[in-house]
DNA sequence: GAGTGGTCTAGACCACCCC
DNA sequence: GGGTGGTCTAGACCACTCA
């Protein structure tokens, strides 16, 4: 091992860290644990708070993962679901295409009063009362997705959805064929995690996360679903078609090259 | 329930930093520097990691800005380029529209091989020569996308790029109007900022950032480039409409209404 | 109870900016 | 030179898991 100093080229030691785990990483077996922090830590030469923040960037990538009380431990490449955002479909749906185990755990169904961001997405009064359910998608031994839908109680009631809800609120609507849906519209974000999304995705909280705040309509154009979704990076690929647009009918600039 | 505690309603020091540091922001106008660290880290009775950590969130919303050796400054509520995802357009030409002005910096034309992960995407050999262009777009006085493209050389030469590049490719290949471009496939990611990007946008390695890994088409089916864009949250909002789709019928014109 | 990861502290040194 | 944010350290206590 180098335990390259002040010598010359001045390296930080966190990006020498990250080579040094990403080799341990490669060198370990799928489901091995690694040694505890405060080992690996002298091990490395560093603090375990600069080790800590260097093993951040393989959790995110689900190279590694981290349970308290128990260990560390390295994980195989995971199956990735995979798909393209011009059409919605459930999580469920798009494991079942490729032979994905998923469950879901943490079920919570709720009755809520509508906050100011439900209300302007639902178009409905604050404190109007909502449905609201929340879960995790389990899939690979781990949860993966953490999702929270709310609705109108005209749409959906708690006791409608606790018979055969299975993790979809999509599903769910589709399989009922009412109301009529149409489409969803999707805002895509990157946020750190939450403390209570962090605790229930059992990652770390700040740990990078993607996200959808989604709006789903129905033929009528009534908002049925408000809904937000965290995904895990590494677990899913989210790809997109955009169309080029020539502009010569728009405006003619004289910016010749 | 949600928030019930093993052992009470114990809350750690950082989930009350964050209502205070959101009270502190919101009481403070834009522009206007917050405290020194260890200062703030004293008056709120907590250590300087922990603050730092606490911060990271609002530094994230385009809230605080952190600047070494000047201090940390509170920023309004940016001005947001919004645009579907359905269509390809360069930030230039998105934020004309809502006459926000950006401008380039940090410009570096270089000519790289491939190494494996473009000669994939662009469908050459590895170690092909290529055109490397990446570069940092600002707006309202802040670094808020670093980008970067790869490009054949005998899809664009480094000469040419050089006379008349204001920041985008796609525009650059518009204008040129050669080769016709079709289509681009784009992939959504959530990533921790690495260290040569975090320095680029002036944020701190390991914030949350949204990036797009992009392969763009020519209409004979040639990929003419190859693009990693880094954005800051809080300066974008991305979105897409989503069609649901019932599984029941492939081609379905049930004209409901 | 022993060992793990999760959080927090107090202090140090560095790179950077401005006077 | 003096102050700022950026990084790192050594150590402490906590919550959690499992024998």
């Amino acid at each position: 091992m180098a335990y390259k100093r002040n010598h010359g080229e001045y390296v930080q030691p966190f990006q020498r860290l990250q080579v040094q785990l990403a080799n341990l990483i490669n060198n370990t077996t799928a489901g091995e644990r690694l040694p505890s922090e405060p080992e690996l830590a002298k091990q490395l030469g560093v603090s375990r708070a600069t080790l800590r923040e260097a093993m951040r960037t393989f959790e995110g990538q689900g190279l590694i993962r981290r349970r308290q009380g128990v260990g560390t431990f390295v994980v195989g490449h995971p199956q990735i679901i995979e798909t393209g955002l011009e059409v919605l479909e459930s999580i469920e749906s798009l494991a079942k295409k490729i032979n994905l185990p998923v469950t879901m755990g943490a079920l919570n169904i709720a009755q809520v009063a509508a906050n100011a961001q439900q209300a302007e997405a639902l178009q409905v009064a604050e404190g109007t009362p909502l449905v609201q359910v929340s879960r995790v998608i389990r899939a690979q031994e781990r949860p993966v997705a953490y999702l929270i839908d709310v609705l109108p109680e005209d749409v959906l009631t708690p006791a409608e959805l606790r018979e055969g809800f299975t993790g979809s609120v999509l599903d769910f609507l589709l399989r009922r064929g009412n109301p009529p849906l149409t489409q969803s519209l999707t805002e895509i974000r990157a946020v750190p995690a939450p403390s209570d999304v962090a605790h229930a995705l059992e990652v770390q909280r700040g740990d990078v996360l993607l996200m959808f705040v989604a709006r789903l309509f129905a033929v009528n154009g009534q908002v049925v679903d408000f809904s937000l979704s965290y995904f895990l990076p590494g677990y899913f690929k989210f790809h997109i078609v955009r169309s080029v647009v020539t502009e010569h009918a728009v405006v003619s600039n004289n910016s010749s090259g």
